[in-house]
DNA sequence: TTCCATATTGAGGGATTGCTCAAATTATAT
DNA sequence: ATATAATTTGAGCAATCCCTCAATATGGAA
């Protein structure tokens, strides 16, 4: 007997992804909101609750989307390490290209990245919604680490949570890095530079 | 004849530099900025004119005490390499007793890193401003490399430009990933491992 | 068709935003 | 002391903020 709903709940969190990852939390009104998803105020509130809300949904969708494109990447060779420069080279890609509005991605910087740095200690659910993920894909990368290390492409001496630190650091580097005024090649050498980066960490010399 | 000035520009801008550097731009109010500064608002507009000029000078002030860290770490050795990873192990330090109010830093991120990622289209002059330090900064590591390519520390098929942009990307991201929520020793290791980044690239087989 | 239950609307509320300006204050020169 | 000129104040403006809610619209069951 009741209505059916004429907004796609999940189309609405994928336009507020972008919005809210290309502006962030404070920047983004509710006019911004109302805009994109076309909707209006007692719609989005009856929806998500709160500004807050709709921002936590999106970090959700942005946070799965991440660790999938994340596996998927490490998971096209063989090789965990392989992999893993794979997965740098594939970001560097879509940071190179981000910024127009048909671009897959709205801009380099990470969404998890710019929410840890924007909010402090005012929305500390959101805060910490962020670092869970965060470490999570720390996590991803120990994981895929030793792997490597048990199939013997690692070191034996090799601590897969502190090399798996040393790579997300690159992840999040390159990724703010590709935000400043500079050329898409220069972003690629980068993520390529930072492949090379496990090669002493690799057995036989690296390599 | 004039009525002196009640405020040190020098220490309001200071105090500035703390509360935005912590806050970021949209969250920090003129309610705020007036109690930091202890000033009320016409005083505050008469001095800076609006509150992205003051920001601005907030900024400008930031990157200078940036510019001269890097400067001075960088110099205390006689190696430039050597220089680098003295830097690096400094900003590690920082980073991991960020926080208090009594810390030398408010927050890990650095300000210019926050700004870039936080101000998109709108504010474009503060943005570019930062944008503009970071390549100096750039040129600094730039700087620093090609001397160790002179002095022979490097190999001779050595990019400097190229690797300052690795190092640049060590910085930003060591920054970011300390803002996580991660224990301090985990911060000075991944400064440890940055370090480390730059032997393949030394000259007799690095280190 | 009638009715119900939910989805949606949009005017507008209370709070806060960045900012202005006329008035008050006060250190200095005369 | 007095006059001068810059500094500082703080009430308050227009705009915007996030959000509420009574009213309206509308799809599905009976």
């Amino acid at each position: 007997m009741p209505r059916s709903a004429i907004h796609d709940r999940d189309v609405s969190v994928e336009r507020a992804v972008r919005l809210f990852w290309s502006r962030g939390y404070h920047a983004t009104s509710l006019k911004d909101v109302e805009q994109v998803l076309d909707m209006r105020p007692g719609s989005i509130y009856a929806a998500f609750g709160s500004k807050a809300g709709l921002f936590g949904k999106a970090l959700e969708r942005y946070s799965r989307a991440i660790s999938e494109d994340f596996v998927r990447a490490t998971e096209a060779v063989e090789s965990p390490v392989e992999g893993i420069r794979h997965y740098l080279r594939e970001v560097a890609r879509a940071c190179a290209g981000a910024g127009g509005s048909e671009a897959a991605w709205p801009t380099p910087g990470c969404m998890l990245v710019k929410t840890v740095l924007e909010l402090g200690d005012e929305e500390p659910a959101i805060r910490e919604q962020a670092n869970q993920v965060l470490a999570e894909v720390e996590s991803l990368l120990t994981a895929r680490l030793s792997e490597a290390k048990a199939r013997g492409e690692l070191r034996p001496d090799v601590q897969p949570r502190r090399l798996a630190r040393l790579l997300q650091a690159q992840i999040m580097g390159l990724r703010v890095f590709a935000v400043r005024d500079v050329s898409p090649r220069a972003v690629r050498e980068l993520g390529e530079d930072m492949g090379r980066i496990i090669d002493p960490y690799m057995a036989q010399g690296g390599r």
